[in-house]
DNA sequence: TACCAGGAGAGCG
DNA sequence: CGCTCTCATGGT
């Protein structure tokens, strides 16, 4: 882990926010972004090209950036500051289930991600634990992206790098970075993405159906991460993206006697949740890994 | 050491 | 379609 450099010094920007209902540690390493550490009581990551650290303080948000942060828009858009939590949980089922998952983490919330960089760290999320993806997305941006403006005495970290820079790589460049099978995926995605076939930015505003299908003739991109793009990266309210442990606390939290097929556990997923079905997905996989995935379940 | 991970794609009947 | 197999890597 290489220090940043001592050069001149930088000029740092902060900002206090006022917050409520809102868990940062938990938002922050629930498995959605992949950028954030702890770093002596606080969180250092890069968002919309900077370096940012954050702290919570109760109902305090402390933002430090480099640089001139202008109208902190940016920041805030990011971590979805003017979300009403409480009217998101108001639309969920009453049932037990949901109400265990809410309670275990209140606060918990859905990021709002820049597209490249979440579709790209679901495509090398592929059977991966969330550490491992963790340093894959750190070493491609090491390797492949702008460094940043660090504060002296912490680490250098560097931009995620563009689809143009990734569409420049070749497969073992990208291999050495430990992304294994996944490696021509996700160069094969740059491609397409840099050379205009595909605009993620046109999504924005295209029906949930439509984005997804586009996601989805990108290689490696199936519907489960094309649905954590959509959530993540696009904030579709309904996506859903169904993952192992979600697709376990379905069967055994709701189909506990017969087994569901994958076409009955998606229509229940479309249906059940209500129009923030997102965020439910949300509260339900954080509460399986972290509680239950313990002991309970294998 | 053996096992498995926030899946997707290809091959099979 | 629905099922099974493979893909690369490293942490527990």
């Amino acid at each position: 882990m290489v220090e940043s450099s001592k050069g001149p010094a930088i000029k740092l920007s902060e900002k206090s926010f006022e917050i409520s209902d809102y868990d940062l540690a938990s938002t922050l390493t629930s498995g959605q972004a992949f950028r954030w550490r702890s770093i002596n009581d606080a969180w250092v990551g890069v968002v919309a090209g900077r370096w940012v650290r954050l702290s919570q303080r109760e109902n305090k948000l402390l933002a430090e950036t480099t640089g001139t942060a202008g109208d902190w828009g940016w920041l805030r858009d990011y971590l979805q500051l003017d979300i009403e939590l409480s009217q998101v949980i108001q639309t969920f089922p009453k049932d037990a289930v949901m109400t265990t998952a809410v309670k275990a983490t209140q606060g918990l919330r859905l990021l709002k991600q820049d597209h490249w960089e979440c579709l790209a760290s679901f495509i090398l999320s592929s059977t991966k634990r969330i550490v491992q993806i963790q340093q894959c997305v750190e070493s491609l941006s090491d390797h492949f992206g702008e460094p940043l403006p660090v504060p002296a005495g912490f680490p250098a970290r560097s931009d995620f790098p563009t689809p143009q820079r990734v569409a420049e790589c070749s497969e073992s460049e990208l291999r050495e970075c430990k992304l294994g099978f996944r490696a021509p995926y996700l160069l094969e995605a740059a491609r397409r993405i840099s050379q205009g076939k595909l605009q993620l930015s046109a999504l924005e505003k295209a029906p949930i159906n439509e984005a997804r299908e586009q996601l989805m003739t990108l290689p490696g991109v199936g519907p489960k991460v094309a649905d954590c793009v959509l959530l993540f990266g696009y904030g579709f309210p309904t996506a859903f993206p169904v993952d192992v442990w979600i697709y376990k606390a379905i069967q055994q939290l709701y189909f506990p006697k017969r087994r569901a097929s994958a076409r009955q556990l998606q229509r229940f997923t479309q249906t059940y949740f209500g129009p923030h079905s997102g965020y439910a997905q949300q509260y339900l996989f954080h509460y399986m890994r972290t509680k239950i995935g313990q002991t309970e379940v294998k």
